[in-house]
DNA sequence: TTTTTAATGCAACAAAGTTGCAAATATAAC
DNA sequence: GTTATATTTGCAACTTTGTTGCATTAAAAA
């Protein structure tokens, strides 16, 4: 268990979360909270989301990190298994709840799998 | 048409790929190849060579950049289109030839996708 | 051999992320 | 409400990955 005491910066961080539901890179919440919270203590606190099954990581296309709400994860339990999908126009990134099913790989153990998707978002197909 | 000349820097770094069949990062080639090539230069070749279609790329789990040998890809047409397997015990990792299909998203134009399998390899497997 | 132009090395920089430690502040105990 | 305890925070300094500008070196063409 990550997060052990209610503060200031844990709220500022989850609403940012709870105002739109994309993911959002690190760089940005530094952007948008650097004057109320420190950059460390975002990592943190991030870090400690991630944990407690709150939020959940994964990697964009130019190596930066971008959170996204879990939906139905616990401390114990991750299945934020769906693909993450990145628009080519305006950056946006956020989760699909669509099932990309990875085959058998002969002699090999699959634990986990990650499907990073980029092209145009709804707002930008035309 | 990126590289124009065969150099030195260019034939240590090719041989590197040649050795083996696996992927190889960014940081792993610097490390193997600092004393005789500087790192700018390194980053600088790898770009060339991918974009002639020598070699391509993708942002593993921590982020950092891996190159892998292109087969059948050339400077007007990358087919790379295959998913990657890092192994979580021994750091391997390579690219592997299984087709994962995407599924349709409804109002998104899908353009690329990058897959990123996590697990055992053969070698780890028992 | 000379000329042209690509490729390299170096140093300095930039951005993302981490670490150690002292100070601040939530919460539990009284 | 106060005090004690332990978590959380901020700060500064650092690490790592990757980039830029520019002078120098070295392929390959003339």
């Amino acid at each position: 268990m990550g997060i052990k005491r209610k503060t200031k910066s844990i709220n500022l961080l989850l609403n940012e979360f709870e105002k739109r539901s994309e993911a959002i890179s690190t760089v940005t919440l530094i952007k948008l909270l650097s004057t109320e919270i420190n950059k460390t203590t975002i990592y943190r606190v991030l870090d400690k989301l991630e944990d407690d099954g709150i939020l959940h990581s994964f990697i964009g296309v130019n190596g930066i990190k971008w959170y996204a709400k879990c939906d139905g994860c616990s401390y114990t339990e991750h299945k934020d298994v769906h693909p993450h999908f990145e628009c080519l126009s305006c950056g946006k990134v956020d989760c699909v709840d669509v099932d990309v099913s990875i085959p058998k790989i002969p002699n090999r153990e699959v634990s986990v799998s990650t499907v990073l998707i980029r092209g145009k978002c709804e707002e930008c197909i035309n």
